[in-house]
Parts: C-alpha cells; sequence; structure tokens
DNA sequence: GCAAGGTC
C-alpha cells in the first residue's frame, strides 16, 4: 500500500520519516524535499509544507479600490485562491498523493494546522479521489508522541476549520474596507496620490495602546512632593531612613524640625527570608519581551533570529505558547548535551541533581517550550549564521540560560524592612540580602543587586543625627516598552505568540510608530488616526476587538454556533462602524491628512 | 495595493 504523510513544515515531515521508518531517503520533487521509507509492507512517503496553501482575496471588480465602494465588500464573498508562492508545493503534494492509499494528514495540532490540513485535502482530492483521509495529532515532535499520534489516528474536526476559513474571511473583508475607505480620503484631503492608511483588527488596537501611554505622558502635568530624610544612630549603626509623601513644603519642613536631634524608638525590624523563583519554560512572546528588555533586540529581529537557529538545528521550533515542557523530552539528555557548551560548568552540577523543571500553565497543544537542541559556542554559531552571529549567539545563549534556569533552585534572598518611630513620625528604611544565588547563577539578567541594611531589633532606641527635606517630583510615565506592549497583546488576545511582532513591524512599516531604545513611540499620523477612531468608532480601536471577534469564532469549532450566522454578525458590527466613519469622514480625513505635514504615510 | 494566519 502506498502511504502519504503531509505535515506542516519540512523538519516535521523529516523527524516522521526518521521515527516511523528504519531509515529513509531524502530527495526531492519539483524542488520540495520529501522521505521515502517502509513501514511493514507499506511504501512511505512524508513531505513537509510551508504553512498555508491558500488564501481568501477578493477577485474581478471587487480587487479594484477605485471601482468599488469599499462597502460593497461587506456583501462580496472572498475567494478561496492558492497563494501564489505554495505553486510548488501544490504540484509536489499532488504527484505524491497520485498513487497514495492513505494519507495522514499530520499538520500541526492546532486550528491553523486544522485548516491547512483540508487545504492539502482539497489539493489532493482532484488527482486522486479514491484515497482515504485521516488525521494525526501530536503536541511534541519526539518519537514517543509521534508514534502514538499514529496509532490513533482520528478525522478531520471541520468546525475547527470552518472557524479559521470564517476568521481569514472577516479579516480580509474588514480590512479591505476599512483601509480602502481611510486610504482614499486621507489621499483625497492630502492632495496625495500613495501612500497607505491601513486598519486591522490587530494592528490598529497595538497602536491604541501605544497612543494610550503616549497620550498619558504627554499630558502629564508633574506635581511637586516632599519627604523628610533622616540618617539615625541605632546599635552602633548608621540607618538611612525616610517618611511618606508630604503634599506641601511647610508640613514636610515642620515635621523634619519636630524630630530633629530628637530620639525615638524601632517600631518594626523585620528580616524576611523571601524567594524568587526561576523562570517558566520559555515561549514565544517571553522569548521576545526578555530579548527586547535585556539584550536591546527588537521581537521582529528576536525572532527572525530564533528561527535561524532552529533551521541550524541549535534550538527547538521557536513559535509555541506552551511553556510548560513535554513528559516525553528527555530534560537529562539535554542537560547533558549542554556540559559540552560554554554553559558546561553549570550544566555538569545540573546533572549531578534530581532534574525537577519548573512549569507554566499553557499548552498550545502543538508545540514544546523553546529549548537547546545542541551544544554550541560563539564560534559554532558564527560559522552557522554567519553575518548575523553575534546578535543570534545572544539569543541562543538566553535560550540555553533559560532552560537551565527552569531546572535550578530558586533564588533565597532577605527582605529587609526596618520601621522608625520619632515623636509621630514614622520613617522606613528598607534593603535586601541575597542568601543563595539558585537560578541567578546561570540567568544574570534577573539578579537584583543587594542593598542590605543593618539589622537592629525591634524596641531598639534611635537617635536622629541629621535630617533634611527632599524636594522631589512625581514622574510621567514612560512611552511603552516593546516588552510592555507584548505583554499586553497577550493579555488583551491581540494576535499569536507568531504574529505578535509582525503587529509591531506594521504599525512601524506604516509610519504610525517608531521604536527607539526599546520604546514605542508614535508618529502625529499614529496619534491622529487613534484619535479619530476614537471620536468617530471607538470600537474600532479598543484593545478588545480582536478577543471579542475570537470568543465569537470559537463559538463555531465548539459546534455551538453557524459559521454563516457569525460571518453575518461580525460583518454587521463592523459594518455599523463603517457607517459611523462615513457620516464624519470628511473631518476625519482631514485631522489624518493634517498630521501628515513634514510625513507620509508609507 | 487592503488583514491575519501559517511557513522561510
Amino acid at each position: 500500500m502506498g502511504v502519504l504523510v503531509v505535515s506542516e513544515k519540512d523538519s516535521v515531515a523529516a523527524a516522521i520519516a526518521r521515527y516511523l521508518g528504519r531509515g529513509y531517503r531524502r530527495f526531492r520533487v519539483v524542488g520540495v524535499p520529501a522521505y521515502r521509507f517502509r513501514r511493514g509492507d507499506d511504501e512511505w512517503l512524508s513531505m513537509g509544507l510551508r504553512g498555508h496553501l491558500m488564501d481568501f482575496d477578493f477577485g474581478g471588480e471587487l480587487a479594484s479600490w477605485r471601482r468599488t465602494e469599499p462597502e460593497r465588500l461587506f456583501d462580496a464573498q472572498p475567494i478561496l485562491v492558492y497563494r501564489p508562492e505554495s505553486t510548488r508545493h501544490v504540484l509536489a503534494l499532488r504527484s505524491l498523493a497520485k498513487s497514495a492509499e492513505l494519507v495522514y494528514l499530520a499538520l500541526d495540532a492546532d486550528s491553523e494546522g486544522e485548516a491547512i490540513a483540508y487545504e492539502a485535502m482539497m489539493t489532493i482530492m482532484p488527482v486522486n479521489p479514491r484515497v482515504r483521509f485521516l488525521r494525526v495529532r501530536f503536541n511534541a515532535v519526539t518519537r514517543d508522541d509521534i508514534l502514538e499520534a499514529f496509532n490513533k489516528p482520528q478525522q478531520l474536526d471541520l468546525r475547527t476549520v470552518e472557524k479559521v476559513f470564517t476568521r481569514m474571511m472577516l479579516d480580509l473583508t474588514i480590512g479591505a474596507a476599512f483601509t480602502r475607505l481611510l486610504t482614499l480620503s486621507v489621499r483625497r484631503a492630502a492632495g496625495r496620490a500613495n501612500g497607505i492608511v491601513s486598519y486591522g483588527p490587530c494592528q490598529t488596537p497595538v497602536l491604541s495602546l501605544v497612543v494610550r501611554r503616549a497620550l498619558e505622558r504627554e499630558n502629564f502635568v508633574p506635581r511637586k512632593y516632599y519627604v523628610v530624610s533622616a540618617l539615625v544612630a541605632v546599635d552602633g549603626h548608621r540607618l538611612a531612613v525616610r517618611s511618606e509623601r508630604f503634599e506641601g513644603r511647610e508640613d514636610a519642613v515642620a515635621a523634619a524640625k519636630s524630630i530633629r536631634g530628637s530620639v525615638g524608638r524601632v517600631v518594626e525590624a523585620s528580616f524576611v527570608e523571601a524567594r524568587k523563583s526561576p523562570p517558566v519554560p520559555l515561549e514565544t512572546v517571553e522569548l521576545e519581551k526578555r530579548a527586547s528588555k535585556w539584550l536591546g533586540i527588537r521581537s521582529r529581529e528576536a525572532l527572525a533570529l530564533a528561527e535561524e537557529l532552529y533551521r541550524h538545528g541549535l534550538i527547538s521550533y521557536p513559535r509555541t505558547e506552551t511553556n510548560v515542557y513535554p513528559q516525553t523530552l528527555d530534560l537529562r539528555r539535554l542537560v547533558a548535551e549542554l556540559a559540552r557548551s560554554p554553559f558546561g560548568w553549570y550544566a555538569g552540577r545540573l546533572l549531578a541533581s534530581r532534574l525537577s523543571p519548573t512549569r507554566g500553565r499553557s499548552d498550545d497543544g502543538a508545540h514544546p517550550p523553546i529549548y537547546p537542541v545542541r551544544a554550541a559556542d560563539l564560534p559554532d554559531v558564527v560559522r552557522a549564521l554567519g553575518r548575523h552571529a553575534r546578535k543570534a549567539w545572544k539569543i541562543y545563549e538566553l535560550v540555553v540560560r533559560h532552560f537551565l534556569a527552569t531546572l535550578s533552585p530558586p533564588a533565597v534572598y532577605e527582605r529587609q524592612r526596618v520601621v522608625v518611630r520619632v515623636g509621630g513620625l514614622d520613617l522606613v528604611a528598607e534593603g535586601r540580602r541575597t542568601i543563595s544565588e539558585g537560578y541567578w547563577e546561570i540567568y544574570p539578567y534577573e539578579r537584583i543587586e543587594d542593598s542590605p541594611i543593618p539589622r537592629v531589633e525591634a524596641g531598639a532606641t534611635v537617635r536622629v543625627v541629621e535630617v533634611e527635606v527632599e524636594e522631589r517630583e512625581t514622574k510621567p510615565p514612560d512611552y511603552l516598552s516593546e516588552a510592555e506592549l507584548l505583554a499586553l497583546m497577550k493579555r488583551h488576545g491581540i494576535g499569536t505568540d507568531a504574529t505578535m511582532q509582525e503587529h509591531i513591524h506594521t504599525n512601524v512599516r506604516r509610519g504610525y510608530m517608531n521604536i527607539v531604545r526599546g520604546r514605542c513611540i508614535p508618529s502625529p499620523l499614529g496619534k491622529a488616526l487613534i484619535l479619530g477612531l476614537n471620536d468617530t468608532a471607538p470600537h474600532l480601536a479598543d484593545p478588545d476587538v480582536r478577543s471579542r471577534m475570537e470568543s465569537m469564532l470559537a463559538q463555531i469549532s465548539r459546534g455551538r454556533a453557524d459559521p454563516r450566522d457569525v460571518l453575518e454578525a461580525v460583518k454587521r458590527e463592523f459594518r455599523g462602524y463603517y457607517k459611523l466613519l462615513l457620516d464624519r469622514l470628511p473631518s476625519l480625513s482631514k485631522s489624518i491628512a493634517g498630521s501628515l505635514d513634514g510625513g507620509s504615510p508609507r
């Protein structure tokens, strides 16, 4: 019998051939890598796609921005077409499937995988109408998981396919309708012939988060406040202490005067042991946040570098929302492998202990967390990656250190707090002292420097040695950092692990914002767009539009809603917003056009 | 030329 296994990417196709067969041969069909092996009496083939084969688009008249009124897109039916860039994979798939009797759809075990499985099935059926299809689902590309999945084949989940296709149609319809409307009217108002003013249910809420913070910062009015700071003598130590805030200078001065040269008592002295747990296994968004915060590498570049490292077999698949190691992952073997790396001094030590990894709470069902696969040093990475090597090494190092940290003990430190009361005034000193470094030793990014205060006893007498009033000012919030933005996107459910950094980048590409030293600074255009939308149809820029849409879509895969009903309901909602925009279009486009002085949309 | 989601 002839059997074909279709997976989402070449790396998985190769792994399947390796685990299911006893030896395999790699070959190419129309340039696409494929694998041949025997299993029992059967002849098996395995090939990987490159994600989706198909996409929705507007055809004919609907493709014309000028001839079609954008609002008409809400009534139109987008068509499913093959992506031009997947031609070779379509041909290869048909060629390999032509004589198969059974096709295993071994795409990733997530929603997109279900849709891609359907696309593969649609592609094969015309050339081989009698073939049987089975769906296999595994949530880690390990021998055990894959063997088990093939022992328990399942059926394609058509409801999930419908959910994904509905989302694709909605995103296209909504994105195209608003982008065309905004673009054409802003061009008219600005007297320009080019430039795009886009709207999207992910990109625009992201921009809205950035603008919101920028406005908070720019509208911030600093306020002066005062604190009494003093140096007190206690038990032969000197201790720097500080009062709470005073709104008025006179009150602070009076309080300072009242304690000058006075004697008081320690009313609280707590020196308590506290622990900081090591991080949970690494998922994409965390990698991006940490790279931005600690390495100064932007999310988009961090993911691109991680992909390079993955392609060179140095780390596991970098697009994942899972932060729990699968049971089947041999952690000890990985640590042993890392013992040969520049981090071997630490890995070797871990090997001597029992390995108990931290664990998070999310599992995307398709990929394990990001972990190092192979030991490498800087020269190895330079040989493999060439010109990107320096930054790639920093990412690799982060992945290795993070992995080892998840297997390490917590950091233990002493949290110190002393309150002295002089007259009626409480003054506080806080400090900390490390007791045991724990995972900080391999994960210095999170290390907190010691700032110990002397150990004193409650009840001890204190004498004020020096006292002064400090004038301070409340500080405006900083622009949103990229790491904060990623965290907010995750919280609001905007985008996926693989796309979050793209939504940020789309805003940069469109000229809506810039990232300067890790901070997101909106441009006048970006601000004008968000302020304009907030004035006319605020729901369009609401950080929660995406998650509301997603929860409606989820009803489809749960079998609780008909896909056509969801499609119509969401379109009706957005068409309502479209009408609101139309009503105020002249002033909206004028204000956006006005923001373009000196800059232009891209 | 529009979006967001896969993959490289």
